[in-house]
DNA sequence: TCCATTGTCAGGGATATCCCCTACACGGAA
DNA sequence: TTCCGTGTAGGGGATATCCCTGACAATGGA
């Protein structure tokens, strides 16, 4: 019998270890690799083509949608199964839009989590039902008119700011205010000004609570 | 022989399946219960005992580090390592003044994990070389005159909130302005303003921004 | 019983922000 | 070379906020 081949993709050490150890006591399991971060884990995918890469959104170098994206387009063999520590049915549809074959969150059972690796080995997509329910139950509404942009466009969208456009925006939402802004990056409080405007159309976002949560999506604020 | 027994406490289950996995595997660890919460954490200390509590700092109801103290005042015997995503010098002096026997990131390799458990149920405190130097570095100048409030200390000012206030806390580090916040929760501008100028004095802080580091200390903003 | 805390609201003045523009230099792309 | 994006900055008016003070009823300990 042949295991399935698993990458593990997660910036905690103590994580991957842990996981490791889970997976590498089940008969048809065995993890090749692991990496730290998304620009290792998409090497690491081309080089082992992993049967299935357990891959956790919030990482260092390369976050873990666009790691997700690169591996369809480069490893469509590699089925992908997100890891993450929110239950956001944002977080959820975008990684299904971006091929993802799974969504698991870390307070999710051992037992769930063994389930849905051999779920998608086996080609299935995997969701919790509780997940399911709430695809379902705002999909329809949500994807016709005034559907929210996906993670993934945020995350485009956020790639899009310019330097002091993204200096600003990270100060913004930690609270300061354009006259500290100004001080601590030496410009006027007009150019401090012009910059948030930018960056806010550009976010397409109208509230400081807006750019916070884009924050908070995005995995800055940390 | 007598296996070191251990109790893991974090709020992710595939997390504490993974470290039991890793746990268990070594002949002289044993992972006795495991806690999803601070409280229940708590609970199965005072009725198992173990040697080791491996601790989450961030945790849904009863926060790390108000759970680290219980354990010390109501069971101790049992010593605390300290698992943590932040590599933060501050959450690293008050665990260790709250009584911690240890602080390890979950960054850490898996080697690092298991000698910290046996150093510090053999009585000594592990810290990563790293974080001794900065400790050690840093200890003189700012335990003495113009100490920043510690992070116990900064959770117990948090506590000492009314529900109102914290409610409002919660808000305006998400950015919501005073007016939004009044309309969410169904009370007048003014009385918002009020809440908040109580709880920054409760706080000792006089900015939005410091109003978000404090939350993101806190672990509030995920 | 009294005093502190909480929840609720208001007035008023000093500042700050928001939002609409305008402006200009510079560098790279079409 | 023209145009777009970027970095920089300002004006002006409408709003919002901050910060102070004061107020009052309910509640719950000391």
């Amino acid at each position: 019998m042949t295991c399935i081949r698993i990458l593990l993709a997660d910036d905690h050490a103590v994580l991957r270890a842990g996981l490791r150890a889970l997976l590498d006591a089940e008969p048809d399991l065995e993890v090749v690799a692991e990496a730290g971060d998304g620009l290792e884990c998409i090497e690491k995918v081309l080089k082992l083509s992993p049967d299935v890469v357990l891959l956790d959104i919030n990482m260092p170098r390369c976050n873990g949608l666009v790691t997700l994206q690169r591996i369809q387009e480069e490893a469509p063999d590699s089925r992908v199964l997100v890891l993450t520590m929110h239950d956001d049915v944002e977080y959820l549809r975008s990684v299904l839009a971006s091929g993802g074959s799974g969504f698991i969150l870390k307070q999710a059972a051992s037992d769930e989590l063994l389930s849905a690796i051999r779920t998608v080995h086996q080609g299935g997509v995997y969701l919790h039902p509780e997940h399911a329910r709430l695809l379902a139950g705002e999909a329809p509404d949500q994807r016709t008119s005034a559907a929210p942009a996906p993670l993934d466009e945020k995350q485009a969208r956020f790639q899009s700011l310019s330097g002091r456009e993204s200096e600003v925006f990270k100060l913004v939402v930690l609270g300061y205010r354009n006259a500290e802004i100004a001080a601590m990056v030496f410009l006027s409080v007009k150019t401090v000004e012009t910059y948030k405007a930018r960056l806010m159309r550009k976010l397409e976002v109208r509230s400081r609570a807006a750019l916070v949560r884009y924050a908070l999506e995005l995995g800055i604020l940390t």
